[in-house]
DNA sequence: TCCGATGCGTGACTTTTGTCGCATCGAGGC
DNA sequence: GCCTCGATGCGACAAAAGTCACGCATCGGA
């Protein structure tokens, strides 16, 4: 079974504190588990047994309705941890999780996490932290759902992925395509049609260009106007 | 200034495990407040200094988005805490809270809260449990928002209404109207009219008969069915 | 090089939801 | 008892969002 080493236990945001010997420690029982796109790393409302940590590729957390419709509530890259919840409230799993393409994820037993926090409070510090980051990013979502157009949701994912990840050029601010029209509207609570009209519309107004593999951001001030 | 004794600090989940001492001390450094109807107990966006205790009456947690609709994040009883987030993240309050009859509530600072959490860890893990508590309601919330419909979740208010308030009578169960129609729109992310015309619906249909102050519940079943 | 899976574009239509405007109706204060 | 105001009821519309049904392009294998 691959297993991995003290410092990059660390790099992990809970442990950031743990000093190397018990770093070391704990990597002992963390174990490494690879999937293949699309594959599941957590079913909603199955039994939680650990948490994660996701390592190398990218995944989503979503809930799925019952026409079949899902609604994206994270998307995860490397160096995120998901599934602590279940760990704290005792409770099923309350969503699923699975990779957007080949990745690698660190897990973490609900008994080893139980012992690293009784041998050091500031680990529960941590865990506070990022539970109160998470209650304000849904907080966000909530709202964004609830209160504003599907046009104004997109053009705030376009502003959000061209401010973190863009690139400026000649031609404008290029970002990749890291998403399917399917996985976008899921993640702003829509449809895929609803999204490739939307970026139609954008497009035609001159706001974004929407290329095979990239989107080319061409008035970022309008996008963040329609936010 | 109104000040509260041990015994009822210990009343509060988070620190139902303190020692009698302790819960002493920590009410030494807890002041009540007091709240008219539709009195702001939170403004989101402001500084946060601490945390509060519902102490009697009842609140409700929102968004308010740009066109002034309102988003209810969550609904408030004696005994529920509120404004913790900010505590931990640093973040200004994600949400405004507000009461919907008078009310009382304790608030304990942010400095006081850390003390405690420093000196007792077991504060820190309830806190958890808590914040996983609401991560976990927030999930559900979003999911019902983005992936059900209005009268879905219309009719799992009343059906966790007659559930969690209900008293079964000879003509069914019967639950007081304890939110306006305005904050029932609120609460499931909707408007007024909307509301109004669904209850109706639903009356139409013998699933539930509206009363100027009351519910009843004909057809439990039926209610449940449609969630 | 062909083929099937996957992703995307689009028109036409339906449904749900939200908006507007007003009438009504009690409860509580004078 | 009268008046006001918050809370409702409701019809007629408007608009946003979702559904259906296709056709088309790409891309990574067999």
């Amino acid at each position: 079974m691959l297993r991995v080493h003290g410092p990059e236990i660390r790099t992990v945001p809970h442990f950031a504190d743990l000093s190397e010997a018990e770093a070391e420690r704990l990597a002992e029982t963390v174990e490494v588990r690879s999937y293949d796109r699309r594959e599941s790393i957590i079913v909603e409302g199955d039994r939680c047994t650990g948490f994660f940590v996701l390592r190398t590729g990218r995944a989503r957390i979503f809930r799925t309705g019952s026409d079949g419709r899902e609604q994206i509530l994270r998307l995860l890259a490397p160096g995120d941890t998901f599934g602590e919840v279940p760990i704290f409230d005792g409770g099923p799993n309350p969503a699923s999780v699975d990779v957007l393409e080949p990745s690698e994820a660190l897990f973490i037993s609900t008994a080893t996490m139980f012992d690293v926090i009784g041998r050091h409070p500031v680990v529960a510090f941590e865990l506070l932290r990022h539970f109160a980051a998470r209650l304000r990013g849904f907080t966000e979502l909530i709202e964004q759902i609830s209160l504003q157009t599907v046009q104004s949701r997109i053009a705030r994912y376009l502003y959000v992925s061209a401010r973190e990840e863009g690139k400026e050029t000649s031609e404008g601010i290029v970002v990749a395509r890291s998403l399917t029209q399917q996985d976008m509207a899921a993640l702003v609570g829509s449809v895929r049609e609803v999204v490739s009209r939307t970026l139609r519309v954008m497009e035609d107004d001159g706001l974004v260009e929407v290329r095979r593999t990239e989107f080319v951001v061409r008035d970022l001030e309008a996008l963040k106007r329609m936010v």
